[in-house]
Parts: structure tokens; sequence; C-alpha cells
DNA sequence: AATGAATGAGGTTTCATTCAT
DNA sequence: AATGAATGAAACCTCATTCAT
């Protein structure tokens, strides 16, 4: 009886090691026998699964850009207040990224190959996920003014910023060794950013709250 | 009587001509001889400048954070309005990254590479610049809170926030490729920034016209 | 059923390649790409069986004093008696050098260069064969002692003399371009030698002979 | 008033210092920068008064030389007596070997050396000092074998196996790191040779003497 | 399908020497 | 005479990828 695990399986075994290893010790420090020291299969049998060191780096990244996006659909599927779900978005990034805190410097490392690579596959793949999070938030912002909890806005433009600024925060905490909780971050970030967008009447109802985070900060 | 030119005159222009194919090529890409030729000078020459090839790229990034730096002081340095401060930095940072879109990408490259090298220079020269800004944006926030123009907020997480925002617009402007205005961009953040924390009477006073920019976008 | 040549037998092939190059152009002068070259494989195959430069010199270094002390315990245990050994002895040592003639350079060379490197192997492998030099040496000598010929000599102390003089000769017979034969060399130096330790009874014996010998000279 | 130190003063200057730099480091590991700052004259200045390293590097052996060559012209120069003679080479050459044990290994190196280089002017240098050797050897075995101390032998060959034994037993003490006295064991092969060479009326006088040396060794 | 031996292009850095001042 | 800035040839070693088994 043959073995019932299927190419897609090990490949995706061989790619869950590489994440490892790129993870812990970067794209162009990791040699191919490294992976295949981790994934116990010989150096030509990675070339099997996968035409170059690129593309194992790209399907890490596409791995776990997917995992994140599953994520967010999970989590934000199981709301209906779309504050809720604008809580659940926020809560998937936290909850990502910090149970990925390791590998968080290796998502810098794909952005910049992605800048300086030949092959369009990784900007592509980036900017799925950044459509992924632009729909979905235009959507949702949408629904938020909709349900008069936000002022009248471009739904566009303020889910760009908003992504912009999840990025910006998650650079900050990378860069600063990841020092600071990402948790709090994003909590007092929405802050900021909610007071500025409640309408009136959401704002009489959320201001003392809201105004006592701002105060208290990180 | 000695040469005109001093060591730090040519060693900055070695820098600037490194900059230069650094930006075009990428760090890992770019080849000491690319240097020396674009500099017009002997591959060995280098040397006598520099210590290595990191160390150039650390001198390049230096030399732009430095004159960015400088950009935000002398500008901030002409105003004397709190307000006008705000509108300063966020148009020394709009300029200058504007003025070096070609070199953006090159920023990224540098983010990664001080995460994984093992000379710690890289971080410090990042965490320098983060300095400068946090603490002349905490001052800027206290003066703006002191004048009434700010609720209460933590100045010091305002701050840093307003640092990460920056960093993120930045970064979504690299990854897709610089194709929208960084200038509009940022106008619109601080219009969604400071709608949130405008205190009552100041919201009064542009409640209208930020609303105005919120509904129209990037 | 595995490749029929073994990672050992690969290695000693490219080791006796390497010494062969060494051997013609020193070991400065010597780039891997020569050796590469004449062992017919790729640069990058040397360094699968090798880890320096360093490390093949002192692998072939290491196969030249194998094999000079197995000649030795070979020709060795071909005798009984111990004078019979200690013209064994003799003899391997002028057929060795004289069939090494070429590589002869390639000795000096591999002694300073233990002298100055931090690679403590090098001054071990030299002392392996000088330990096992000591060791035979003694033994013969004691047995001469015991046996009569010899007068009551220090074994160790004669011993690493027989050596130094054995290397003495051979490097001025480096240094003089090779241009006596070494046989004759070390044939006048066991006469005056011999004459020396000889006990009154062996000189009795022999006086004539090695007086002729000193008289004719190498 | 111009300084009064000629060229050749301070050639020599610059060759003491680059003997001392070589001795430390090695020939290949000493930098012609090494030297300058060690004779603190400027890189270039190096070059007014030597053509190439590799010149330095010979001076430096030849000022040696010539050096050890003086020290026994003077030391035999003060004898009289054949015998005491042979203890002034004896003692000459300990002597000028002990009060430079820091730099035997250059010797060594500058030996090999000889054998690669294309300049010729090394090996001729090496036979120059080891004619000198002969040629005093030879005129004093042949005293003493006029004078009835030592049995008819060969004096050239005779000379020439004592060049030799003086260079084994150099060699063996750099390479075993210079741990045993250099005195005892140019004793010790003294008694050996002694014994061998002496006519029988010579040997009468001095049996005991040396046959106890024999037996005590190094 | 799995392997790992073989490959060789590629790039940073060193350092003896030159020469304009 | 003295200098030291400039030079560029030179060489070790790495490692992604291939391919015969």
């Amino acid at each position: 009886m043959p073995a019932i695990v299927d190419k897609a399986a090990k490949r995706a075994e061989i790619v869950r090691h590489a994440a490892d290893v790129f993870s812990r010790f970067g794209y162009n420090a990791t040699k191919m026998q490294d992976i295949a020291n981790a994934a116990d299969v010989g150096k030509g049998t990675i070339y099997e699964y996968v035409r170059t060191k690129e593309e194992l780096f790209l399907a890490v990244y596409d791995a776990w850009m997917s995992a994140y996006e599953n994520l967010i659909r999970e989590r934000v599927a199981d709301c209906t207040d779309p504050l809720a779900k604008v809580d659940a978005i926020r809560n998937s990034a936290v909850e990502f990224y910090t149970s990925r805190a390791e590998q968080a410097p290796l998502l810098l490392e794909f952005w910049a190959h992605a800048l300086r690579t030949d092959n369009p596959a990784f900007l592509e793949r980036i900017n799925r996920t950044r459509s992924f999070l632009r729909d979905l938030g235009s959507k949702l912002t949408r629904e938020l003014v909709a349900a008069g909890w936000f002022t009248d806005v471009d739904a566009r433009s303020f889910a760009d910023l908003e992504t912009g600024i999840s990025d910006g925060i998650f650079l900050a905490w990378v860069l600063e060794g990841r020092t600071f909780p990402l948790q709090k971050a994003f909590t007092f970030r929405q802050s900021v950013i909610g007071l500025g967008l409640l309408s009136g009447d959401a704002r009489a109802l959320l201001n003392d709250r809201l105004n006592e985070k701002l105060k208290r900060g990180i």
C-alpha cells in the first residue's frame, strides 16, 4: 500500500519547515540545505515540490497570508453587528501577529524582496491581501456609516488608512524588538480614530470612555 | 598645502554615489564594483573610506535620515504656532519621501537588513530617528493640549502612533508602486486624526471643513 | 547499490592531485582552481571533501608522512638483527626522500606554515612523526647497547640527534638543489656516528672499513 | 644643517624594524604598512630604500647572516688552538640562535621562500653562508687532522655534515617550540661526533669524559 | 519519487606598489 | 626626500541548482 500523503500535503510540510528556518535566520542566511535538514528530506527533494528558493519564500508568505485572511474571514463571519466585526478584525490582526512574533521580521524581508525581484508574483500576492483588507474594510465602513455609527467618510480611503496604520504599528513593533504589547497599541489607535469618526450621537454615547483611553495611552 | 578635498568630503562623495546605485539595484544586487564605477574611483579606494559594504549601506541610510531630521528641524524652527509646526512636520515628511521616491524601496531593505545583521549600529541608527520624532511629537502634542487644540491625550503614545501611521502610509505607498499621491494620503490621515482629537471648541470651528475632507478621501 | 568509489577514496584522489600541484608551484602560488583542474573536478567539489585550502595542505603532508612511517614500519618488521634495522631505517629515509625529490621543497613550506598558522593540527601532525621516529630510534638504540654494539648512551637523546641529523642532511640536500646523492651523505654520516658509538669490540671489527669511508667522504 | 644620517643608515633602520615585524607575524602576514608604522615612516618611504617586500625580506636575512658570520669570524680569530676554534664555532651558533629565538621561525620561512621565488638572490645568499661555514669547517678539520686530533677524514664532507647537523638540531629546536636547551643538544652532538673522529691518542685522553656525556644525554 | 554529489559563477576584501605633491 | 591616497588584480569560498542513479 503506497503512502497516502499526496504531493500537496508534502509540499505544505516542506513549506512549513521552510517558514521555520527562514524565520530564524532570514531569507539570505537560510540555505536550502538547512531547510532540507529541517524537513528531513534530501536537498533535491525540495526541488520536486518547488522550483526555486524564491518560490519557497513566496509559498511561505502565501501560507501565512492565507491563514491570516481565513482567520479574519472566520472571525468576521461569527459577528452580525458591524461594531463587533471591527473588533474581530482588530483582534485577528493582534492575535495573528502576536502568535507569529518570531516570524515578524521575515514579513519585512518579504516586502523588501518583493520590491526588488523581477518576479511579479510577489507584489501580486501582497496586493491580494491588501485588496482583501480594502474590500472588507470598505464594506464595513459603509455599513458603519449607514448604521449611523460613522460620519460620512470615503470608505475606500478610510479602509486604506486603517490598513496603513496597522502596518505602521506592526512595523514599529518589529523595529523596536516587539517590546510593547501590540494589543494596547491597536486599542489606543482605535480610540483615536474612533473618536474622530464618531458622529454626534455615537460620540455622546462613548465620549467619556474613549477620552479616558486617549488619556491613558499605551 | 593639503589637498583641497578632505577625507570627509570624499567619503560623502562615495556615499552619495553608493546611495544612487543601491537605490537603483538594491543592496544585494549592487556590487562594490558598480559603486566604484559610479564614483569613478578604484574599487580599493572605497575601502579607504569605509570598512565594509554594510558600513556603506549604513552610511547611506545615515545620510538620508540626518537630512530628514535636519529638514524637519529647520521647518519647525521657522514656525511659532504649534498648528503650523504640525503642518511643517507633515510637509517635511511628504516632501522628503516624494523627492526621494526612487530611493524609497531601499529604506525597506534597510529595515529588513537591520533586523538580521549582527551589527547593532543599524537598529541604533533607526531608533535615533524614531527618538527624534518621538520627542518632537511629544513636545508638540503637549503644546497642542496646553493650547486647548487637543483633547487631553498621552503625548508619547500619540506621537508614536503618528510616527507609525506615517510609516504605514509610506509603506503602502512603496508597496503599491507609489501610485497615489503621498500628499493626499497624509492630508486625509490628518483629517481623520484631527477630527478625533479636537476638543469641542476646536471642533466647532473646523468641523465642516474636516468633514468635507473625510468625505472626499484621497 | 552505492557508487563504487566512496567518499574516502575520492578525497584521497583529490589530495593526490593537490600534492602534485602544491609540489610544483608551492602552497601560496597554487590556486584552488589549479587543483580542481588537475583533479578534473569542479572547484566546488573540492570543498565537499575538504573544508579549506589549509586542510588540503595538511592532508597532503599527512598522506606523505603516513606513507613514510608505514614504509619504515614495514622495512623494520622485515629485519631481526638490530644493525639491519638501522640500515632499514636509513634506507627507508633515503628512498622516501629520493623518490619524492620533487616534493621536497613543499616539506619546508609545510614546516614554515606550521609555525605560523593558528591551526594546531599542523604542529601536531609533525610531532606525531617525530614521536614515531623517537620511539623507534630509542628502542633500537637500547637494543644496540644491550647487544654490545653501542657504547652506553642516552637512547632518547641519541634518537633525537639522529632524527635531527637526517633532517639537517635533507635540508642541505633541498637547499643545494638536490645536487648531491642523498644516499652517500647518509652513509658518510653513519660512518662518523658509528665510529663514535661503537663499543671497543665492535670498533675493532669495523674500524678499517669505517675509517676508509671517513677518508673518502661523501 | 641637514641630518647627518645617510641613506645606508636609514635603510638599515628600516630593515631592523622589518626584521622585528616579520619575526612577529611571519612574512605573509606582515603588511608593508605594519613595517612603515614600526619604522615610523610613510609607506612610500620604504620604497625609497628597497624595491619590493621580497627585497626587504632578503635584506633582513642578509643582515642576520652577516652578523652571524661576523660573530663566528671574531670568535675564531680570538683562538689559536684548533680545538678552541671548534668550541668557538659551536658557542657562536648556540649564542646566535638562542639570542634570536623569537626570530628563528622566520629563518624557516626564508628557506621555504628561497626555494619558490624566481629571484636567485635568495638561494645565493643562503649559499654564501653555507660556503663560509664549509670553508671554515674544512680548514679547521684539516688542522685537526694535521694536529693529530682527528682521524683522517674528508674535510669537505665532514664540514658539510657538521653544518647539516647544526641545521637539523636548530630545526628540531624550532619545530618543538624551543623547549629544549640548544646548548645541551650541541654539546651532546659534539660528544657523539668527537668520539668518532678522535684519533687513538686523542681518544685515550678524552674517552672517559665523552662517554660520561653520551650516557647522560641532552 | 527521492537523493546528494557535483558544479562554477560570483563577489567582497586585501595589500603591494605607484606617483603626484 | 617623504608621503599616503589611489589602485585593481587576485583568490577563497559559498550555495542554488542540476541530474544521474
